[in-house]
DNA sequence: ACTTACGGTAAGTTGTGACTTACGGAACAT
DNA sequence: ATGTTCCGTAAGTCACAACTTACCGTAAGT
């Protein structure tokens, strides 16, 4: 039984469009950080930072742990996994596609 | 020698963060469509497919293939591809600043 | 108790992107 | 040649999302 929150992966993709989450994410996947932290090195006010990561742990790709004053994010594995079982699915439903395609026109004369 | 055109992620991500696109990708994903069956089935416009198509294609997600008088879209496994690999990337680095924390943790006496 | 870090939320502004209708150009048919 | 089908592009509207500043909690230090 796998039991993940599930959530669907359009928040999760919606959630990568924005250039400055993917900057979040990109530091997060090499260290969980507090909200101070993110947001120096980025070119946006603390507030908007705060914002984005609540857009990024409602897609499910991070989560926080209070310490202190302080709260923890980090990048949760679990979102990412189900962002690339989306895109798996894609790509086999792609390939499998190409190849029944392929088929076809081998059957007919003419593509 | 694998040669890509290599599109930065951030346009695919884009280019699937849109509800409607993504519906198009799956249409796709299951087989080649002309812009008319595509819009058929969908709630906007056709002129509105053509400026998703245009975006996907941008994004290198989508090939266009010119047949008479229409114009056959179908999935590029390499643009899925790339996205497959960013992701691969951010897990793995989520992955093992994982482990590196867990035992930074278990030097230091108390989390 | 007071002050100082830290961070989430409210409110308001603004650019952008997703849509519409209208139009124009190719390719095939008659 | 003319009409028809298929599709991309132009122009304009409108909603939303990404910011900003201001404010209010909460936890720790002195």
């Amino acid at each position: 039984m796998t039991y993940g929150t599930s959530i669907p992966p359009g928040e999760a993709l919606t959630a990568l469009a924005d250039p400055t989450r993917r900057a979040i994410v990109e530091k997060l996947a090499r260290g969980a950080l507090p909200v101070g932290e993110l947001a120096d090195g980025l070119t946006v006010s603390r507030p908007a930072v705060s914002q984005h990561l609540k857009v990024l742990s409602d897609a499910g790709l991070l989560t926080v742990t209070p310490h202190g004053t302080r709260r923890l994010y980090r990048l949760a594995p679990e979102g990412v996994a189900q962002l690339r079982r989306y895109l798996d699915r894609l790509w086999d439903d792609a390939l499998s596609n190409f190849a029944a395609e392929a088929e076809r026109r081998a059957a007919s004369k003419e593509p």
